[in-house]
DNA sequence: CTATATTGGTTGCAAATGTAACCAATAAGC
DNA sequence: GCTTATTGGTTACATTTGCAACCAATATAG
């Protein structure tokens, strides 16, 4: 009798574990910015690249996060709504508009950001400093594979 | 002056990278099973659950995979519909149905496992043994953490 | 045994998302 | 220049999703 493999088993499947990880992750995180400001996930993103590199326009924050262009549209129109990002014309090309926050933004982000740090360092508190170490560097390869799509 | 570290960088903020990680993964698995079958990433995974385990509830199915029973209930229906699948109901519990594939699921799954099972060996190509070891032990380290919610 | 609570699963409705079409501004072809 | 193609961003529409309410079946309380 030969010994046939399981073509695929999902408790090892990395797809099926890394997209179940994320979704826990995402969904634990939510709760210190959801709770608060009320802000979803892509708003939660959008606020976090104003904090840190603003004034960027949408399309970048959208190429960066690899965010839909709608999707990151509406995050901008509902941050505006809650007052905490503020757009401004460019002079260099009236198409696109540079984000940056308002002052009540940059009070969200600077009460939340630290939270969110804190979060994911606790994250890995149980892990090793190599088991950092090559988490990092493998999600760094992998992104890199899927860099163009 | 003092040196203030930058308290969020995106670039390494670990819920960030993993989310992109798995959507992005994600997205290049499903053209696997959505081009030739159609099917979206619920129908896939409720597949990939009844090729391995049926017959089995569609709880269960929703219990390891952290799948909303809604979500469930409707790649259920779905996958029915395309006449991969058939329930039977329970003699134990008539609450519940018992969940499998049809000679057609069958073949559809016989041919999309080995693929997807291709797909991830290749993600992992550029590793070494050792690194592929630290990353599923530590994927399943985190996943632990978070079993429970 | 009867009344109440819980559970597996489905459905209605509202919110979130993706696709395609669109608008205005810039770039490229000629 | 002027005509066409491309680009940043928004919007309409269809699809997907999540939450809450619900239904029928089982379990629990008394």
């Amino acid at each position: 009798m030969s010994i046939r493999a399981k073509p695929l088993d999902l408790e090892r499947f990395l797809p099926y574990r890394l997209d179940i990880l994320a979704e826990s992750v995402s969904r634990r995180l939510s709760r210190i910015y959801k709770d608060k400001y009320g802000l979803g996930v892509p708003e939660w993103r959008v606020l976090a690249h104003l904090g840190q590199y603003a004034p960027i326009t949408a399309k970048a924050i959208g190429a960066h996060s690899r965010m839909h262009k709608t999707k990151v549209s509406r995050a901008v129109a509902a941050l505006e709504e809650l007052g905490l990002l503020a757009r401004s014309g460019s002079d260099e090309d009236r198409r696109e508009e540079l984000l940056s926050l308002t002052g009540k933004g940059k009070a969200a982000y600077d009460d939340l950001a630290p939270k969110a740090a804190d979060f994911a360092r606790h994250l890995l508190d149980d892990l090793s400093a190599t088991e950092r170490r090559v988490l990092e560097h493998t999600i760094d390869r992998l992104l890199k594979r899927f860099e163009q799509n």
